[in-house]
DNA sequence: GTAGGGTTAG
């Protein structure tokens, strides 16, 4: 008889198909049945089997214990099953404590099977599985059949949906909860407060955590986490965060744990506040928590955001364990060399999952072949985690990165499920690629099929700004859009309209979206500055420069670059120069050949030539086509024809087909009154069949809502139109001839 | 000696 049982039991758990009744009976209150249940295999066991034979006999405490302390699903079931066999299971204690080691070491449904058998099933037992939950909605469903069946609610119950409530859309649910806290008079509990701190934290509902926090009369280790953790993830609280930790130090004398630390460091991540992130490194240090998993995991990204790679480095290389958080972290910090540490993570034997092929991908650059892309897809794909929607999204990005936007749109075409996000990712893929249209028109189907956001808008406006033709119109009706939609004051919406008028409106329109009030990136802060830099604007430049370093935003090589150029452009040497230096100092950036080639520039234009020549000598792996270009630009306008043909010689080797260099050099012996040579260069460069560039021209016949450009450039006849357009071409030539003559006459 | 709160990577 009692075997039977066992075998009953024990087939229930390992029956997903059983389980997923079980599941659908306690949602829908079918009463459970047990009967009719296939054969069971009971593994031999353990001291407590032991026991049994002896005739010792095991008691509640032995039965729980050995429950508490065993995390592997065979011990788990034996003990279960001895259980079952000696009558304990009838004990609460011993059926709820079987319903735990279920739930907590993942066999969620074999606790529900286990739930469902028990005739009279406690507060305990209800809540253990109400905390078992994947999902909160489920949690939550769970919650109200409880109190369909007349549980009573208790402190633990309110816990636990507080908890889940924190991962809802929507905060209503938090602010019931809270009410009923209040009214059962279980706010006065400290894990009840503790929930709510939390749950409003998630929701970034800062002022509800703080009244919460500080209503409290006792608060433990737990509620300071909480309200730091909190205060961190609001994103604009830091400061405050880092208060809340030292108030908790200081003044209470606690002693942080490493959730303590781990927050804490993470809001000096937000800051970019190296200074204070290494001094709580050393605060970790001395109390021994410094190589802790989670509190190295995030000094590694404060490091990694401070752009102290090093150092960064040195956290991942002294820690003891490592999980997979760790290694996607130092995959992201060392993107060169991302192959390799995948690797050395899979012979540690740690499973990569969704995010790290997500930061594996993004490692790969545009130098990468296709086929190394196709490496990392294939793997990808041998781990099922292709088809992740992040994953995807990632692949579609890879792509297009690598210049293959017919891979990027099968994967888009073979996605299951897309995401707005997907649609993005294919729309700026397009617009990196240059194909401007094929984004507008995938724009105008994810306004179709999909809900378009903040980064739809961007990454289509990106598109037209890189586009080779102007949609100026097309802009500003986008730009309607926005404001119709509320996301002007968007970061990333407002950031890509200040660049799309930078570089293809006005900049006066650039400037109007600039001072509206929205969180500016270093993206928009380099959009505005470039623009200014462009039109000369060396004041205005230097002036929002300062604004934006003074608000904590590193300038990145693009910054750096619109600043070198204002200062080239309006002579500032020893600006630039010292732009140039903290660069390197300052900023840790190395330079890239255009910053070398604006420094030869500036001091070529300055006429200090030696000076840029010596500068040009000291350029790391040798002066770089741009650098040589301005010092032959600077030789031209100071005629120096001996530098200039050494320059020159020198830029033709790297380049013989570009015509920049012949040009500039035949121009030079022209102005000199050296027309033999000027000749002969021109000679060379025909014969050596150098071309110079084909000028493009383009007209927007603006007719209704029409996006179609007609594109020209010279001696082109490709134009359908070609016959009638050189038609009309000719007579407006010949009606100016007779203009002409007309205004000759009547003078 | 059965159930509840805080945590890191894209």
């Amino acid at each position: 008889m009692l075997l039977c049982r066992l075998k009953q039991q024990a087939l229930l758990l390992h029956r997903s198909p059983t389980a997923a009744l079980i599941t659908r009976q306690l949602f829908h209150e079918i009463p459970a049945t047990t009967s009719a249940l296939p054969p069971p295999v009971v593994q031999p066991l353990t001291p407590i089997r032991a026991r049994l034979r002896s005739g010792v006999g095991v008691d509640l405490a032995a039965a729980t214990w050995a429950l508490k302390s065993s995390r592997e699903l065979k011990t788990g079931s034996q003990l279960h099953a001895i259980a079952v066999s000696s009558g304990l299971f009838s004990f609460l204690a011993v059926s709820n404590s079987l319903m735990c080691f279920y739930s907590k070491s993942g066999h969620f449904e074999s606790a529900l099977v286990v739930f469902a058998s028990i005739p009279n099933p406690d507060v305990v037992s209800w809540n253990t599985i109400l905390c078992g939950f994947d999902s909160c909605v489920d949690a939550l469903r769970f919650a109200q059949r409880m109190r369909h069946a007349g549980v009573l609610l208790d402190p633990v119950t309110l816990t636990i949906v507080i908890s889940f409530s924190g991962d809802l859309q929507d905060i209503s649910v938090v602010h019931q909860l809270h009410s009923l806290a209040l009214k059962s008079g279980f706010d006065s509990d400290v894990f009840v407060s503790n929930a709510l701190i939390t749950a409003y934290g998630r929701h970034e509902c800062i002022e509800s955590a703080r009244k919460v926090f500080d209503e409290m009369l006792m608060r433990d280790l737990v509620s300071w986490n909480a309200m730091i953790s909190g205060l961190t993830q609001e994103g604009s609280c830091a400061d405050e965060a880092i208060e809340v930790f030292v108030r908790m130090v200081g003044d209470e004398g606690l002693r942080p744990d490493h959730i303590s630390f781990s927050s804490a460091i993470a809001a000096c991540v937000q800051n970019s506040d190296l200074q204070l992130g290494s001094q709580i490194h050393g605060f970790a240090a001395k109390v021994g928590l410094k190589t802790h998993i989670l509190v190295s995991n995030v000094l590694m990204s404060l490091y990694y955001k401070c752009r102290c790679e090093d150092s960064a480095t040195i956290v991942f290389h002294e820690m003891r364990n490592r999980n997979v958080v760790s290694w996607t972290t130092m995959i992201s910090i060392d993107l060169s060399n991302a192959v390799l540490l995948f690797n050395s993570m899979r012979i540690d034997d740690i499973q990569p999952n969704d995010v790290t092929f997500v930061t594996l991908i993004y490692a790969l650059s545009p130098q990468h072949s296709i086929k190394e892309g196709e490496m990392i897809h294939g793997i990808c794909f041998k781990t099922r985690f292709s088809t992740e929607v992040n994953v995807s999204n990632s692949l579609i990005n890879l792509y297009a990165k690598l210049g293959s936007m017919e891979d990027a749109r099968k994967i888009f075409d073979d996605m299951e499920i897309k995401e707005i996000i997907s649609w993005n990712s294919l729309i700026s893929g397009y617009a990196q690629n240059g194909l401007c249209e094929e984004a507008i028109l995938s724009f105008s189907s994810a306004a179709i099929h999909s809900k378009p956001n903040q980064y739809t808008f961007a990454s289509v406006i990106s598109a037209i700004t890189s586009a080779q033709t102007v949609y100026l119109s097309y802009g500003h009706r986008l730009h309607c859009c926005i404001i119709k939609l509320g996301l002007n004051t968007d970061e990333y919406v407002a950031g890509a309209l200040v660049d799309l008028y930078a570089k293809r409106g006005s900049i006066v329109e650039s400037q109007l979206v600039f001072d509206e009030p929205f969180r500016k990136s270093l993206i928009s802060w380099s959009a505005i500055i470039s623009a200014h830099a462009k039109h000369g604007n060396y004041e205005i430049v230097m002036k929002l420069f300062e604004e934006m370093v003074n608000s904590s935003i590193l300038p990145d090589h693009i910054t750096i670059l619109a600043v070198l150029t204002a200062c080239c452009s309006c002579g500032m040497i020893t600006m630039g120069r010292q732009i140039f230096d903290s660069m390197i100092g300052e900023y840790k950036l190395d330079p890239w050949p255009e910053h070398y080639a604006c420094i030869v520039d500036l001091l070529g234009k300055a006429g200090k030539l030696a000076d840029a020549e010596e500068f040009l000598m000291k350029i790391p792996n040798g002066p770089g086509v741009s650098a040589l270009q301005s010092l032959l630009g600077a030789c031209r306008i100071h005629g120096d024809l001996e530098l200039g043909k050494r320059v020159a010689e020198a830029l033709m080797e790297k380049e013989p087909m570009e015509s920049g260099a012949y040009v500039l050099m035949s121009n030079m012996y022209a102005n000199n009154g050296d027309w033999e040579n000027a000749a002969r260069v021109r000679r060379w460069m025909r014969d050596k069949g150098v071309k110079k560039e084909v000028a493009f021209s383009w007209v927007d016949a603006g007719i209704g809502d029409s996006l179609f450009m007609h594109k020209f450039a010279s001696d082109d006849n490709t134009h359908p139109l070609a016959e009638q357009i050189y038609g009309v071409a000719e007579s407006l030539g010949s009606e100016m001839m007779v203009l002409e003559e007309d205004e000759l006459m009547a003078a």
